[in-house]
DNA sequence: AGGTGGACCCGAACGC
DNA sequence: TGCGTTCGGGTCCACC
């Protein structure tokens, strides 16, 4: 579920309590998380490196060190942070890793479907590391109609799997992917080589418009998602389509369809998204 | 090259 | 009420 605009609530809600901090015990509690390397090894890592800044790339949260080293951390579906003042309270079995800081609070890391993952990146491996893997940030300046008409030139995927395709734009996921293209007035399933200019330039504008009111609404909270904080986005309410399918269209008032676009349940209007061809 | 489907997970939602 | 089944979502990988 997180996608660019979860991650970066939690990003921006997580820097203040993590900036500047020691990682002064590091526990990780499940060894999915850091394979194929070992958990134990690399909790001993951490230990002691200082937070230099809180990034993130794409859907990537990264711990940027002192020590020039990163620590990348993807929360696929579940994984989130939570931020203790006063340590830990409940006993919670999603629980996945606490890191203790210095000034005596706890990062605590859970994620219910252990999909997420910890890769501990020695100085000068990051940009290697993203090389051929992620695209452009789709809030960047090179993130440009032309960029994205070239990116798209000549490819025979739909338009829809080149969106979740992160080397097209870092960030996009089913959900933004949808949205996006329902205010380009895109069908989900048109080839991505066949776009004309005009779809092209709406698609990078939409697809920045997406985002931002994801960021500007704090995220998305499905379920019992929180932020590091403990606070909630509003996000759902903003979706056009996503789990809108019969749903009337904000636009038209036809009910929303649901299909399987790059073995994804995609939602979208076929009235103001025409099908291409016969 | 592109598509599909399975694998990885597990709670929620659904069907009976 | 209490089962069993299906679904979904990001990414990688095997296979057509």
């Amino acid at each position: 579920m997180p996608e660019l605009p979860e991650v970066e609530t939690i990003r921006t809600r997580l820097a203040g309590s993590v900036t500047g901090k020691r990682f002064e015990r590091v526990e990780i509690l499940d060894p999915r998380l850091t394979r194929p390397a070992d958990p134990i090894t690399v909790a001993a890592e951490l230990d002691g490196e200082r937070v230099r800044d809180l990034l993130r790339r794409g859907k990537y949260l990264v711990f940027a060190f002192e020590s020039r080293r990163h620590l990348l951390v993807h929360l696929r579906m579940t994984g989130t942070f939570l931020h203790a003042r006063t340590g830990i309270s409940a006993p919670d079995p999603h629980r996945r890793a606490v890191v203790s800081l210095d000034d005596g609070s706890d990062v605590i890391y859970r994620d219910v479907r252990r999909f997420g993952t910890w890769l501990l990146l020695e100085p000068g491996e990051l940009e290697r590391y993203w090389d051929g893997k992620l695209g452009v940030e789709p809030l960047g300046l090179e993130f440009t109609a032309q960029h994205l008409a070239a990116t798209l030139a000549g490819r025979k995927v739909r338009i829809k799997a080149a969106l979740l395709d992160q080397r097209t734009v870092a960030g996009v996921g089913n959900i933004y992917a949808d949205e996006a293209l329902w205010r380009a007035r895109i069908h989900p399933l048109k080839t991505a080589g066949d776009l004309a200019r005009d779809d092209v330039s709406r698609l990078r504008q939409t697809v920045r418009e997406a985002l931002q009111v994801g960021i500007a609404r704090q995220g998305a909270t499905l379920r019992d998602y929180r932020d590091p904080l403990g606070a909630s986005g509003t996000m759902q309410h903003e979706f056009k389509v996503y789990g809108r399918a019969g749903e009337p269209c904000d636009r038209c008032g036809t009910p929303i369809e649901k299909i399987r676009a790059a073995g994804r349940g995609t939602s979208y209007c076929p009235c103001c998204q025409p099908h291409p061809g016969p």
